[in-house]
DNA sequence: AGCACGCCGACT
DNA sequence: GTCGGCGTGCTC
């Protein structure tokens, strides 16, 4: 019999199946070894067939007892591959923990330690201590893993006692369990007749279905309803957070609910645990995945329904290889196994909302909060006029008098605002001039912990500047605010108070993030100052106040959603204060007062706002009303850049004027970041209409193909996120 | 991705 | 004459 097999080499050359023969049976998902070249890989076997065209080597081995592949997965994979211009083994590579990967497959296997001859311990010299320290734990409590006992006594005492033979060593097999100490709440929850209607809508048939419903609405409660009633009819499910509001509440939550059904996949797992993970999902243990955007490939069989929750948020687009949205492996899924999928969001994009209101997707609108509560009052400050009337702090004077109601009365405060670090950069207010990293052509931002510059693309360091290189100019103005000069002012302003801060650079650490959180969510502090991650599905029931520090920060992306983003930004940030009993207050600075993004969000009128913005995007000819295809050329020769682009150009042109009516523009530039770690990037944007989608993207890809070339790369994205 | 093959410069 | 640079092409 001959087998189709992809080698596990992610590189465009070799995705594609190569055959193999073998005289043994071997089933299809399958991983194995094959002869490839001079060397010997691992593959996956993709199909079978009778005899083929090519002269055949033979598989050596089948590595695993079962596949670990499914049909379902390999038909993703070669649907990715044909339609998103994905490469299959990088597909597959994802449906995978690495652990299944190089032949690692190792058993979580622990020593444990138990006492062998106690009799011993008295031919133990005067002085060992630690080793007599050791026996009598054993004795005490029988046997002990060997980690536990080394933290304890330290290693060389520990392995000493074993090779006296006083304790032996055996391995024993254990399933790690992430978060498996996480507190448990599931209270008996009666739906309210909007949920109740939901969950029927949901069940009655297989689908798509938008739930657009206000923070606060109970959507999660509708989610696991569904899920219970999927299981019960034999099916599985698999259910997507945005990666940082992975909480330990929603996970009580569903721990709760599933108990042992549900396995957690998410990128802060480490090797050993994602394995086990994966492997209770493989082997049908459990039923249940829940986790960040990399579980919508969870090996799960006869999925019955997955639920994007915040469905609008960015980390379910992929920025990294394989560029994959979250949403297209979701649909796919689902027609596969005629499930449903559900997209959950108080603020929906505007392509899935647009979706819903022209009947693709069943809309269902939640309109009342659970708790039947307003949503806070927001005020709109113009930071000008605060300016003009001689108040130069980044606090407007309303924040201020709310900060200090706030403190008087014991409740907590979250401050956002949109940027890490001191400073973002450093100016010359003679000249103008800003120090640029040597490689990337960014600006460098100014750390002042070490008081170094910065690059935040390659992570170049420089010295701080005194004088301005160019002019001599002493004066050199440190520019916008971020978390750390927020502190340091709060900290002026009220020395007795305690702070916390939360940004990329004090959430380094894995667990780093959940600790401050849960040290501000019992009061440890009194204020949270914080980037983006501050806002994601946090209940903190104490916080009353909402400060939004520079609002018009995210207008200024580089990115045709920042109005969007903006959008969804302020009501999410909103919907922190006042969560329980206490009426909460939101405070939104902005330079801009009367755009209508903030006009929209104060008040929080959704539609309103999609309205106006789909509006926008139509005369624009932006996404959701076209498709635009960027193709990013980067070299570290800048002629062979160029020359490259302007080849791509010519190809783009030309097809340009074979399909006059689905492409309406095709241009050429510079990249708005020139220079990234050493490599000159240009652009070629092509503009589509949806009509031409499907028909054009195809011969796009291929085009691009033939652009990769000996020191220049050249990739397509699609909606790019931010164009840099 | 790796690795062999192959065609040109600067060495013992 | 030969060692070794890396451009090109192939792997069932």
């Amino acid at each position: 019999m001959v087998y189709e097999v992809i080698v596990d080499i992610s590189n465009t050359q070799v995705d594609k199946v190569f055959d193999y023969s073998a005289d043994f049976d071997i089933p299809v998902g399958s991983r194995v070894k094959v002869p490839f070249g001079n060397r010997i890989t691992e593959g996956f076997v993709t199909a079978r067939k009778p005899s083929s065209e090519h002269q055949t080597k033979n598989i050596i081995k089948i590595l695993d007892d079962k596949p670990v592949l499914t049909q379902e997965m390999l038909t993703l994979a070669r649907y990715l591959n044909e339609r998103k211009n994905l490469r299959f083994i990088d597909i597959i590579r994802l449906c995978l923990p690495a652990k299944l990967r190089g032949g690692k497959v190792k058993e979580l296997k622990k020593a444990f330690i138990t006492l062998k001859n106690p009799k011993l311990i008295e031919s133990l010299s005067e002085r060992a201590a630690a080793q007599r320290a050791v026996c009598e734990f054993l004795e005490k409590k029988g046997g002990e893993y060997q980690t536990v006992l080394n933290k304890k006594f330290g290693s060389p005492a520990v392995k000493a006692v074993i090779d006296k033979g006083i304790a032996s060593k055996t391995w024993v097999s254990q399933n790690r369990e992430p978060y498996r100490d996480i507190k448990i709440d599931d209270k008996e929850i009666k739906l309210t007749l909007e949920q109740r209607q939901a969950v029927d809508a949901i069940l009655a048939k297989e689908g798509e279905y938008l739930l657009h419903g206000v923070t606060g609405s109970g959507k999660t409660e509708i989610y696991m309803r569904v899920i219970e009633e999927q299981l019960k009819r034999g099916k599985t499910a698999i259910m997507l957070v945005p990666e940082i509001s992975l909480t330990p509440q929603m996970l009580g939550l569903f721990r709760a609910r599933f108990g042992e059904k549900v396995a957690l996949l998410h990128s802060g797992l480490s090797h050993g645990e994602r394995y086990d993970e994966w492997r209770k999902l493989r082997s049908g243990q459990a039923v249940v995945a829940l986790g960040a955007r990399s579980a919508v490939f969870a090996p799960l069989e006869n999925v019955g329904v997955i639920i994007i929750d915040e469905e609008h948020d960015l980390s379910y687009i992929s920025e990294s290889n394989p560029r994959y949205i979250t949403h297209d492996i979701a649909r796919f899924r689902m027609r596969y196994n005629k499930g449903r999928l559900i997209y959950g969001s108080a603020t929906p994009s505007l392509e899935t909302y647009k979706k819903a209101k022209e009947g693709k997707y069943q809309l269902i609108t939640l309109r009342r909060r659970v708790n039947e509560k307003r949503l806070p009052q927001m005020d709109i400050v113009d930071m000008r006029k605060e300016i003009l009337q001689g108040n130069m702090s980044i606090f407007s004077r309303a924040l201020l008098k709310e900060l200090d109601k706030t403190i008087k009365e014991n409740s907590q405060a979250m401050l956002f605002i949109n940027r890490r670090g001191f400073a973002s950069f450093v100016r010359c207010r003679q000249c103008g001039y800003i120090p640029k990293c040597a490689d990337c052509e960014v600006s460098l931002t100014l750390h002042k912990e070490d008081n170094r510059l910065k690059c935040h693309y390659c992570g170049k360091q420089y010295h701080n500047i005194e004088e301005c290189p160019k002019c001599g100019f002493k004066h050199l103005k440190e520019g916008r605010t971020g978390t750390q000069k927020v502190v340091e002012e709060i900290n002026k302003l009220y020395p007795e108070v305690k702070v916390l801060r939360m940004d990329n650079d004090s959430v380094q650490r894995k667990d780093s993030y959940v600790k401050i959180l849960s040290a501000f969510a019992e009061g440890k502090a009194q204020i949270l100052v914080g980037t983006q991650m501050i806002v994601k599905g946090h209940d903190f029931p104490n916080v009353t106040l909402v400060g939004i520090l520079d609002a018009d920060l995210a207008l200024y992306f580089p990115d045709y959603r920042s109005n969007e983003n903006t959008f969804q930004l302020i009501t999410q940030v909103a919907g922190r204060a006042g969560r329980d009993d206490k009426e909460g207050r939101v405070i939104l600075q902005t330079y801009n007062p009367y755009h209508y993004v903030f006009r929209y969000a104060g008040n929080y009128d959704y539609c309103g706002f999609f309205e106006k913005e789909s509006n926008v995007r139509e005369t624009t000819h932006f996404p959701p009303y076209s498709v635009i295809a960027r193709l990013l050329i980067s070299s570290e020769d800048e002629d062979k850049a160029m020359e490259t682009t302007r080849k791509g150009y010519e190809l783009m042109k030309e097809l340009k004027k074979q399909n006059p009516k689905e492409i309406f523009r095709a241009q050429a530039m510079r990249a708005p970041l020139r220079r990234i770690m050493n490599k000159h990037r240009f652009q070629i944007v092509v503009w589509i209409n949806l009509e031409g989608e499907e028909r054009i993207l195809p011969k796009i890809y291929e085009k691009a193909k033939t652009l990769n070339t000996r020191g220049v790369s050249a990739f397509i994205e699609i909606n790019p996120v931010q164009m840099m």
